[in-house]
DNA sequence: ATAAAACCTCAACATTAGTTGAGGTCAATA
DNA sequence: TATTGACCTCAACTAATGTTGAGGTTTTAT
């Protein structure tokens, strides 16, 4: 059993802390409480207190908010894990592995998006009912289409 | 010198109509219009009449908003180019180039994010300092590094 | 000529992801 | 103990991207 200090014995941190080492701001902390996302403890003058576990879980949203998923859906997906204890490496595995399947749809999407774009560069094209780029469905589903010809009687702009 | 019906002559197009065959809303074509991405003509009753340039118009906007790009910044770059005649090749090939290379960049930008993912499935770490998910920059210029051991002195919520 | 469909403006609302500020309380330090 | 910095709640605001609706006008078709 060690002694320790009470700044070191203190296992939970303030809102401010937490700020500060996650670098989310405090008004953002709340507004995560909020919606769900963190869980706060208070004290006896209904202060925030928080376990350092909050410190992953931040970690956790800020990285799954860039892979683009909206914050109700990491709250969904964080919904599932205890709130109250630290991430385990399997709880992270199984976060991450259905953001890593996402994040390629999106990475796949924009790569065909960026394909067609450069084919089309030549062409102008962008034909409603032709192009490849004009509709969504189409970047994933007719990756081999090259660039068409514009139907001139319609949607071309020329005179 | 081709004698044509009212119908096939009209050269011009009702808001309806650009809606349908563009495939966005009337109201969305209003909103566009009023952040001045598109603009109208307008019949003796002030209805908006709109050249058939226009259709290619919003395709380039709905391809650059799926790039990501956000409209305020369409819109800069639309303005560069006249709003009264279509869009030339040329006119097309500058702007996509330029998009073109923000998508790679957003591509680039996933890619390492999700290499990351993957590599820190295993460690489950996410130490603000240590792990390259933490940080924004850190994703395109630590490409090398790998996952590291956390400071479980800092941050790691274990008791 | 009249009715229906389409159009007009303007304001308000919706959603996501927060930020800002007012008015008041708590906690740590001198 | 007094003060100062950090904290509290709640409401309002921001910004982007539109949508909805009320109240009124135009165009088109019969």
């Amino acid at each position: 059993m060690t002694i320790v200090r009470n700044s070191e014995m203190r296992r939970e941190l303030t809102v401010g802390e937490v700020a500060e080492r996650s670098g989310v701001a405090v008004s953002t902390l709340h507004f995560y409480e909020a919606k769900g996302l963190i869980r706060s403890n208070r004290s006896r003058g209904n202060q925030r207190r928080y376990p350092r576990s909050v410190l992953r879980r931040v970690a956790v949203i800020k990285v799954a908010q860039r892979t683009g998923i909206p914050l109700a859906e990491i709250q969904a997906a964080l919904t599932v894990l205890p709130d109250d204890r630290p991430l385990t490496v399997q709880d992270w595995a199984r976060l991450s592995e259905s953001w890593h399947e996402q994040l390629n749809e999106r990475i796949a999407s924009l790569m065909a998006l960026r394909d067609h774009l450069t084919s089309c560069i030549g062409c102008g094209c962008l034909s409603l009912r032709e192009c490849p780029l004009r509709n969504p469905h189409d970047v994933l589903s007719m990756e081999g289409a090259g660039p068409r010809l514009m139907d001139a009687t319609e949607e071309d702009g020329q005179p």
